[in-house]
DNA sequence: GTACATTTGTGTTATAAAACATATTTTTAT
DNA sequence: ATAAAAATATGTTTTATAACACAAATGTAC
């Protein structure tokens, strides 16, 4: 990662991250401000590896990041994808185990790292912010659980259109307000939805037949919502 | 459920469920005795369905669970195989979510439950229970998402490999030291690895052939552990 | 600016696993 | 005890998708 924050208009200041900082009383957060750094990634970096030991929780201040696992033979399956504004790595820190996945920046990235027996100080003394955790932990269990449902039984066409809705959830529309805001390479697309880049590629091109998306290089602008959660339903 | 007690042999005492009371000090010991309830199910009853609102925290005190969700055109998967001495339904109610999965009983099984608001006071007061259920959520869903790409990426004698040793992982052997201790319909093995009954009979068969387990009705031995682990990584 | 590597795109072939069919055994209900 | 239903078992056919092959476009390095 670089350490350079010239040209950085905003200087990242870990009061712009509320999902953690309005928790806090204030001495909780004076004790958060003093015992945090920010951390600079470049867009196909790596943020952490499988393998690793989390040393500290990871807030993803700005930029899109993607989480994935090194599956058979070396096949990368993308497991999660992060947007701006959510914590990172922090299964394995709350699990008391090692990282089980990668984590890559898609864009340049921004992160507050926090030191992991600050976080675990923190969860201590503060019960919203462990109820906090306990739901964030709960909910995406609860996620994993249905796209391993529907990664393992829909069909390439429900898989992808499934994946085309989730990335919208997490990234929303861009500002015509009708193109998914991430640029993702047909290769990342294909390992989010368990395909080969050829399906992934191939169905892609369908769905433009079929006037369900349009693509612009790594744009993929939503034509028809509806039809694509039908698709993402029932094929 | 039936409410009937008489001819168990132990009355079931939630005392007996130390991962919970074993964390607590006197008064929340005194807390939690008075505010909770038994329940009994029997073989093949549901225990809670998809769809519905957690009310309470379930322990399994003795018994075997199976955890399924409704798939594609109804086909069912199980996400998960449960043992007694362990937490049961405790995702949706930490995510303030409905169940997104059904539990059933695969044997007569002994539940503690208890209700929601008390299961919270106890997360409140207590530190430690708060970072054991932390760290459950944490490994479950890394177990999750590590099966999320086994499922998808390995072939079916590696899936039912892999399932089988899972299943001993969870319930060990029963007393002759070699047969897993559960026993589970084809139909059952075959959702939990995600193949069709057929090829999961088919397949288990292959492994008798193969002399990697012998097969008894419901009742699985394992004759070759070491085979069966390199199976399920490289098939 | 040219060469080289990577990504995107499309057609063809091979194959793993589902779907289907049917028989046998076991369990359940009356 | 007998019939009906469910579970187990195995062989055959079909199909969805991976694997392969190759071309065009785009991006990167020198």
């Amino acid at each position: 990662m670089s350490e350079i924050t010239e040209g950085i208009e905003n200087i990242p200041d870990i009061r712009d991250f509320p999902q953690l900082y309005n928790l806090l009383n204030d001495s909780e957060k004076d004790f958060l401000l003093r015992n945090h750094s920010v951390k600079y990634f470049t867009r196909e970096e790596m943020i952490y590896r499988e393998g690793e030991k989390p040393k500290g929780l990871l807030c993803l201040h700005s930029g899109k990041v993607k989480v994935y696992k090194e599956g058979v033979n070396g096949r990368e399956q993308i497991v999660k994808m992060v947007a701006a504004q959510v914590f990172l790595g922090y299964r394995a820190l709350l699990g008391e185990d090692m990282h089980r996945a990668s984590a890559g920046a898609i864009d340049d990235c921004v992160v507050f790292y926090i030191p992991k027996d600050v976080v675990f100080k923190l969860i201590s003394s503060n019960k919203k912010l462990c109820r906090m955790l306990l739901k964030s932990l709960a909910n995406e269990l609860g996620f994993t659980r249905s796209r391993t449902v529907t990664l393992t039984q829909k069909h390439i066409r429900g898989r992808l259109a499934e994946s085309l809705l989730i990335l919208l959830d997490t990234y929303g529309y861009s500002a015509d307000g009708k193109t998914i805001d991430v640029q993702l390479s047909r290769k990342d697309i294909a390992s989010f939805s368990n395909m080969t880049t050829s399906n992934a590629i191939r169905t892609l091109s369908t769905f433009v037949n079929e006037k369900v998306i349009s693509l612009n290089g790594r744009s993929i602008k939503i034509l028809d919502e509806t039809r694509l959660q039908r698709i993402s339903k029932l094929e």
